[in-house]
DNA sequence: ATATGCTATGTAAGCGCTTACATGGAATTA
DNA sequence: TAATTCCATGTAAGCGCTTACATAGCATAT
């Protein structure tokens, strides 16, 4: 909008021009309320020789709707961000949604106000640990529409959420590396526990290992942090101390890369020395030398789906509470497959 | 916003917990106007009691302002954007302005209404082709703030872009082919060519090629388009016309991944048999198989400037009408340096 | 003591829409 | 023909702010 320039052409202005009341016109542009074909011609035609465009502002302020989400982020970067921001612009453009995007990275979380909200949007998609529980609670209660994308609500709350099976996919990894490929020291590198896909994705670790009766090994839990650089650090000082397994199963492919790295130093050979696979299937991992085995996520998928649902939450429809996205194995040559 | 739930806090409900009128609120909250500490401070323990937030909407319509800048680009996806959406939205969090997003990728772009203007922002990044030059010029018509990402403005119109030195960058590394590896034949993969980075670059190629008295030979330029596939599509098309050079330079690393995999299909070494060198250096580039020289484009800069820029003339403050930001030569293997 | 200028604050008029309600005419029914 | 219904349209009251202008104190100058 500009400061003033009181060139602008408002309702009243096509109203005139087309010779109805300001009523009808906006019902013409809102497609609401019945208008006569006769009065909807002569308002578009106004519209269009006006050049009128509404004010998001006023129609905001007048309907108490801002015809806009917003989506909060942690950190944009992360291979992780682009496909899901390509599903939930694509989607909330389909449904006539102006999109308003904001990173809490780096900001201090704990310390409102945060840019979006109840003031701004109609509702709200949180990535992950986006915005801190209170202010998630805060607004569940004043009934704020509100979708979580990759983790879960707090505890006790029912939100709409929509995730990855993360527990599934690591546990079918793992059932894989034990019964085709015949690995049975299988070290996981983690990732931020506060992290749900990393919370869940050790959980599956942990399942498929009990479910084929072997023992958790302390020794063969190492630090990710779903992070290249500190992956790197931990696998080679696990391997300074002399510890080992047959394939390392990293919470992520950027520890993955990390630890490949940390092992291509220390002269293993990948994967006849020691295997090594990932989850999320971002577009490097077919580049690696060699190729990452891992499990791929559906991002934007998850993302469309978050914008469907919280584009009914807002019209007021019902919607699932939990929705769960089917991952999948993708095998190259790092897990010794071929 | 939410459709009702009359629980909402005014400017009215603060004024009168305070004991003041509705106008020192407002000039509390926006800094404006004098006000004595002693009913600031009223003022702020009544926002904080009542938990009040101000309605963007009701702001917008009574200042013509809506503290937010709208950022269109034409795709998501490219590893170029990520690092500039970053940059922006960082500069844009640290201006205190809201960020709107849209693509016009898909969408027709021949025909309005666009999603973003001057309804809903008070300005506008505009990335290389993502709007039709009309509406480029209608917005610079009405003095709509505009600034121009990767691309210059339309002929005449004089507004304010921020790109990269693409023309220098392509004839540094030309330079050094020529100069430092001794290569003459030096094939070009092209962009699109309404893409200006694509345009400029391929002119530094031919500068460069000048500058040495090296004449062009089309049979050495092809077609890359700035995507893998058909980069790689038309450089195993361009071998079996039983063409060759002693070193590609794609016009981007994506362009550069597709030809050495068709390179590779042909069972050409890199870079013993042919070289190859791309130009933007995403993160892919240095995991190549050899990992690839490149130049390095200051992405995330640019873009952060671009928001500089574009606040400023919000402000209605002077700026300068063309930024061009350096890049660097990245040397890899892929090259034959090594 | 009076005039003058400041400063802090209040008053109220919009900003450009949406929408509940009112209205009048045409169509339908008795 | 009169009564009833229905549809298209208009009237006007806000929505929650900002801001030009008015005003009342008070300090300073005369």
């Amino acid at each position: 909008m500009q400061p003033d320039e009181s060139g602008r052409i408002t309702i009243m202005d096509v109203a005139e021009y087309a010779g109805v009341s300001t009523a009808t016109v906006s019902r013409v542009v809102n497609k609401s309320g019945r208008v006569s074909d006769e009065a909807a011609a002569k308002v578009y035609a106004a519209i269009e020789a006006l050049n009128y465009k509404p004010s998001a502002a006023a129609r905001g302020l007048a309907s108490h709707r801002t015809n806009a989400i917003g989506l909060l982020i942690d950190e944009i970067g992360g291979e992780f961000f682009q496909p899901m921001l390509r599903g939930i612009e694509i989607m909330a453009r389909e449904n006539r949604m102006d999109l308003l995007i904001s990173s809490t990275g780096g900001m201090d979380k704990a310390s409102p106000p945060y840019p979006l909200g109840e003031n701004n949007t109609d509702g709200l998609i949180v990535f992950a640990n986006s915005l801190p529980q209170e202010e998630l609670v805060r607004l569940h209660k004043i009934g704020f529409p509100l979708v979580l994308l990759h983790r879960s609500p707090p505890f006790g709350l029912d939100m709409p959420c929509v995730t990855v099976e993360n527990k599934e996919g690591a546990r079918r990894m793992v059932n894989y590396l034990i019964e085709q490929r015949g690995y049975r020291r299988i070290a996981f590198l983690t990732g931020p526990s506060s992290h749900e896909d990393a919370y869940w994705r050790k959980i599956g670790y942990q399942e498929a290992l009990s479910a084929h009766a072997i023992p958790l090994d302390p020794t063969l839990m190492l630090w990710g942090g779903f992070d290249e650089q500190q992956a790197h650090a931990s696998t080679a000082n696990w391997l300074k101390n002399g510890l080992n397994a047959e394939v390392i199963f990293a919470a992520d492919d950027d520890s993955a890369i990390g630890a490949m790295a940390a092992l291509k130093e220390a002269r293993l050979r990948i994967p006849e020395d020691i295997a090594v696979v990932g989850f999320d299937d971002i577009r490097l991992a077919a580049y690696l030398d060699p190729p990452l085995t891992t499990v791929r996520a559906p991002i934007e998928q998850a993302a469309r789906i978050a914008v469907e649902q919280l584009v009914k939450v807002i019209r007021g429809e019902e919607v699932e509470t939990m929705t769960l996205l089917p991952t999948e194995l993708v095998i190259r040559r790092s897990c010794g497959c071929c």
